[in-house]
DNA sequence: TATAATAATAGTAATCATTATTATTTTGGT
DNA sequence: ACCAAAATAATAATGATTACTATTATTATA
């Protein structure tokens, strides 16, 4: 990709996921932005969504079904919840170092990792 | 599904698994295979996986890309080498007590989590 | 501001990994 | 050996994602 030209539908997809924090999928966007722009494109969203993660500017996380997207590029880690599907940013602290470590101790060169833990959020461990 | 009953298919799928170290995928797991049982079928290679790995006798990976298989359920994290794509075991203890932790800051019950490192293997590292 | 080069789009087809369907074969208990 | 339950092979179907192509939009420049 020689040089970026601006276009509506790229903007609307960055400002849609800026402004939301439930990591949605290329689906979720498309629907959502169907709303206002009725001409887009499913592929349009997936093109874009790809060179964004690929240029940095967002953040692609694999599920193992859905992919999902979050506008917050700096690393840090997610949870799954099993029960109802809900997909939370992991405020605190907890893989910050572990690149480092994991340098350390294997003797690879780490760029980045993937850590999402499963289990049952708050709302339905109360909600049984 | 109610009580299993002994394959052919099933016992050679695990002893090929748990003869290996490479994570394959469903898909080298049946082109091995194949070579002693010329009639099996792609498809029972993944419902065997997925009830293995539901019943936690076997481990499966999500990467974003085709899901790896392991016969090493104690769980343990990966590296996944983006030169080669070479899919390796991190054999000490990184992501051990993470769980825990993760419980304790954010209050969610974690049931399990899934760690894949991405970097440059040994092997990469010192080829250039 | 008209032109021209090129990137982006919509719409659709294709791909890839995986799961479902179904008729037939295996297994294991009686 | 007989029968019910489970597993298989072969194939079709699904779901997520990418590729293709003719058309449209953007942007640098004459």
């Amino acid at each position: 990709m020689a040089q970026l030209k601006f276009s509506r539908q790229r903007q609307a997809l960055i400002e849609e996921l800026a402004g939301r924090r439930d990591h949605p999928t290329a689906e979720m966007l498309y629907t959502k932005l169907k709303g206002t722009m009725p001409h887009l494109s499913l592929g349009t969203v997936y093109r874009n969504l790809s060179t964004l993660a690929q240029d940095g500017e967002i953040l692609r996380i694999h599920t193992g079904t859905t992919d999902r997207f979050d506008a917050v590029t700096r690393e840090h880690d997610h949870f799954c919840c099993e029960q109802c599907g809900r997909f939370l940013d992991l405020e605190k602290d907890i893989g910050g170092h572990l690149n480092a470590q994991a340098e350390a101790l294997c003797g690879v060169r780490v760029a980045h990792h993937s850590l999402v833990f499963y289990g049952t959020c708050c709302q339905c461990q109360t909600n049984r």
